[in-house]
DNA sequence: TACCTTTATGTAAGCCGTTACATTTCAAAA
DNA sequence: TTTTGAAATGTAACGGCTTACATAAAGGTA
């Protein structure tokens, strides 16, 4: 193993430099209070002994870390990741620095992470979705640490959040569809516990139903983890149901490109024997074959003005509204008229 | 604002459970050197005070944080993303936490965060391949932080790492190429600056051409940035170049998808005529229209492998060697011999 | 030159844990 | 009961940095 030597201090900085170890820390912090003579002297000892400082010192010492945590379900879903490279990019030019972790979507993994981000000083957390339990978020007020709700919009949520509102999103999407001509509908929906952004959609969906007099238990649910293998196997189930849907509305585009490969596989023609829908606008949505129709989630901007939102707070220490971003449909070719250019299924499935 | 109270501390769970810090601090780090009785009352503190440590205090008296750094040039790339999940993962299974940061590919960001890392007290780092200054190197070394490389393999490097032959890959594929007949190159690459990955698979290219006769000059190369936009606009370029190629190797599965999709555009059949390959095995390259040949990169088993190594270099300090992983061509249906299918092209583009 | 501001630097007290070492407690053995 | 060793707990030094406060240096004015 490397030797690991005793990491150069601050005071060794200060003895090659032949001043105090305040002085040094001044040329480094707030190099205006420094007269120019002595600044070089000392960032040429910096220098010299590849001095960086000690973060925990620093951060136990100053109070604060000009840190900012972000906790997401994955790193592997495409979404979460734009969002956060933007989220990130944006701190940067504020003089942030971003720290990651993930929790594979498990809600025990999520408490232990926040706890962990706390320790080690997040000045403030980003979040997602508004569910978890008071008892954490009772934790970040007496740790004093702010957070902020994104992915997710919701007025009536006592926390701030910077997102789109998914029910209304999905509502929409179930709208147009309806207006197809649409009657038997399926989901195929990520696992909803501990999940608003997918309980939101699915509720979406429902309030649609409802909303054009169509029985919302008639509904089909599949609820299955992210995947495209298991968005075929979803896809499959839902399509055995009777009365077989006309359209099969999925929870991610993750999803729904497995359903459509599935479809395919079936010898399904998409749209004519089946409308599939998805839902985030990956770049996988526009190469998928025929383009799939969905939804998209601004996640670049969200990310960004979650970043702008929390910066403020954490400088400013002023209060934030909830920003409501828009999620807008977006048509592409999975998404046809119910029965109008698949009347081979008229009679046989339809009761 | 939150009105930041000050953080609850050791010696206020001390005081509450009426005992000495060190022993609070017992509980919590080697709770059998502690009996019962004590150990009860200090965690109902604990509890009480939802008392959580802090980080940087512990790290500079512990002198280790546990912690493991990994830097990498993108989130947005799928193929780090998932790898990194998988070492996070593994590095959890072992106690460790992984802090993440990106570089958005550039050498002064790379440098800056390696230090960011650094002082905030990781005890080992994770890097994407060996290229990076000797200063850098140095300044490790100095801090005693020993670096694990990834993403690529190199037997003559001084570091250790864990990833596979770039070069040798990309060599087996145009081999195989070559074998069909392909005789006109086109390679449609990353940029190659600071980017041994890409630069090997670059070489790699060329090695093949001149072990089979083939003038590796003769290759047409084209650089561009990451994205399906740039691989749309690369392939337009390399296609318009005499003679023109008969298959076009893509530097990853994302410029290859924009190939693809810019092929079809130009009414240019996949692979009847035009080969196209990538290189990752992306989902993306199974979803692609015709499927992707490509070179399936084992992500994942290269994070769960550095993910060991590290932990065995921190904890017990023992020397690693380098691991080297396969690489395996994946054939689907984007390759197929030159010319066999696509005679139109005779006469016309051969000299 | 003497005196008063500024401006630059130094001194030293924390910040919050860990841990070597000292001390106390307890129980088993004598 | 006394002795003795182990187990449990306490004491206090230390780690690297910031910053309030004290001091020294520099510059300006009368």
């Amino acid at each position: 193993m490397t030797p690991k030597r005793p990491p150069t201090t601050l005071s060794d900085v200060a003895a090659l430099a032949k001043v105090s170890t305040a002085t040094v820390s001044r040329c480094l912090n707030s190099p205006d209070q420094v007269s120019q003579k002595t600044k070089d002297k000392v960032m040429n000892a910096v220098r010299e002994l590849s001095y960086s400082p000690n973060f925990g010192a620093k951060a136990m010492a100053a109070r604060r870390t000009n840190t900012i945590g972000a906790i997401i379900p994955t790193m592997e879903n495409a979404i979460f990741a734009r969002g956060l490279q933007a989220f990130q990019d944006e701190l940067r030019q504020h003089g942030f620095t971003m720290l990651v972790a993930s929790t594979s979507y498990q809600r025990d993994i999520e408490e232990e992470q926040i706890r962990a981000l706390v320790a080690r000083g997040a000045d403030a957390l980003l979040l997602i979705g508004h569910e978890r339990s008071q008892e954490i978020y009772d934790f970040l007020d007496a740790q004093g640490v702010p957070c902020l709700v994104t992915w997710a919009y919701d007025k009536k949520a006592a926390r701030p959040s910077v997102g789109f509102d998914n029910s209304a999103a999905m509502q929409r999407l179930a709208a147009c569809a309806i207006a197809m001509g649409h009657r038997h509908m399926a989901l195929i929906s990520a696992e909803t516990t501990d999940n608003d952004r997918a309980l939101g959609r699915y509720l979406g969906l429902r309030a649609a139903m409802q909303a054009h007099d169509l029985d919302p238990d008639s509904l089909i649910v599949h609820e299955t983890p992210y995947g495209i293998e298991n968005g075929e196997i979803a896809f499959e189930t839902v399509m055995q149901t009777h009365p077989r849907p006309t359209v099969v509305f999925c929870g991610n585009d993750v999803l729904a490109i497995g359903a459509l490969r599935r479809a395919r596989q079936m010898g399904l023609k998409v749209p004519e024997d089946i409308s599939i829908t998805g839902f985030d606008d990956l770049e996988l949505a526009q190469i998928a074959y025929p383009p799939l129709t969905t939804v998209h989630v601004p996640h670049r901007e969200m990310g960004r003005r979650a970043a702008l939102a929390l910066v403020g707070l954490v400088k400013q220490g002023k209060q934030m509204d909830s920003v409501e971003l828009e999620a807008e449909l977006v048509f592409r070719e999975t998404l046809a008229p119910a029965n109008g250019l698949a009347p081979r299924f008229d009679g046989v499935d339809l009761p």
